[in-house]
DNA sequence: TGTACATCAGTGAACGCGCGTTCACTGATGTAC
DNA sequence: TGTACATCAGTGAACGCGCGTTCACTGATGTAC
């Protein structure tokens, strides 16, 4: 007996066999935000936790990794809409870039696990690399488009003295990523005060005046 | 036959038992560099690479996440090395926060799986938050304060305006990691040349003049 | 100097477990005639 | 309207494997007498 109690699942009628998928990748989601992270995860422990048995998932994964692939492209999402809600909230372009920054760290703060299975892949055993995809596909790729257009609107405004804005976007990208990726594995250093290190960051890396 | 050839190893001499220490860590150290990194370490590959049995390991250590600690150690005293030759290169305090910059990314660069180690490991499950170590007893403690050291020089000097020399070295700090981590998952990312991130990053979080 | 014995360093067999994957199957639902 | 059948969605048993860990052991080396 695989389930702990007598609930049985009752099959996903006709059609909606894709029900299941989607299920599949919400069990995974779960697990990745669960307490033991990505260490947790197989192939069967996604199954129990979508209450179905392993072989189950082969009708709509190949293996693990591809569920892994729809979660990062779920969580990108996730952080997408995070960032656009930020966005949405500031019309003037300082005050924007300042809220998408904090947006982006309180993403990775509320969900670290999920924030380091987009980024702390090792990339090279991946497909990834060998599909060689362009920035503009990339699954990050609107999120960074956000920081770019926001350090631009900023150049255009006359509020930011940065004069090559992608570059200037990247080394912010970089910061913010470094910054909470590190409040993660060094819980114990004696970090400054979250707004803070946003701010000057944002301030110095965009080249706000 | 755990072996798949007949070089049998032959025991340490008595009072060398700490000998195999050193091995099992060495091995574990060629393994979490190796193609796999972290993913291919269990307690019987470490043994395997070792040429010992997988009992053998438990006369030295507990099990697989003591291994693992002793070889973080190893590559922080490592990054630390790499960083005070970088260091001891330049006597100006500008072109030293440079180099320190550069050989920081080196290290990370040449060695990314066993950087990864350092910092990318999930902090909650292990025990050294429950140590609650203090910045000065944490492993990367004298990299760390090499860096603020040489943000100090820089002011100390003129070369920067830094008003608080600790919190920008953070600043630093958190941008180096960032960016260094950021190579090695994204490396389809049209980066900008190294050289110029780096000084970039260093002139701007660090205040150079 | 000899010899019995303790200690050290590591082996080899065995265990139970969870894993990925395969295979034949079941039972409900839709469809053709 | 019936009924045979195909298809769909998922089950359950089984497999071989590598894992961590235990246990009794071996054989070399040092030590007490």
């Amino acid at each position: 007996m695989v389930h702990t109690d007598g609930n049985q699942r009752k099959p996903n009628p006709r059609g909606a066999g894709g029900a299941l998928r989607e299920e599949i990748v919400q069990a995974a989601v779960r697990l990745v935000r669960g307490r033991d992270g990505l260490a947790g995860i197989t192939l069967r422990s996604v199954a129990r936790e979508a209450r179905i048995t392993a072989p189950s998932i082969y009708g709509h994964f190949g293996n693990l990794d591809a569920i892994l692939d729809a979660v990062v492209d779920r969580a990108f999402d996730d952080l997408t809409a995070t960032l656009e809600t930020a966005r949405a909230a500031h019309a003037a372009p300082v005050p924007r870039l300042r809220a998408l920054c904090r947006a982006y760290a309180s993403f990775a703060v509320a969900e670290p696990r999920l924030y380091a299975l987009l980024f702390d892949r090792d990339q090279v055993p991946s497909l990834r690399a060998a599909e060689s995809k362009s920035v503009d596909t990339m699954p990050g790729a609107r999120a960074f488009a956000m920081l770019r257009d926001a350090v631009r609107a900023c150049v255009a405004a006359g509020d930011s003295t940065s004069a090559d804005p992608l570059r200037d976007a990247v080394l912010l990208w970089t910061a913010l990523h470094g910054y909470v990726s590190l409040l993660r594995s060094a819980a114990d250093f004696p970090w400054p005060s979250r707004e803070d290190v946003l701010d000057q960051l944002a301030d110095r890396l965009a080249l706000v005046r």
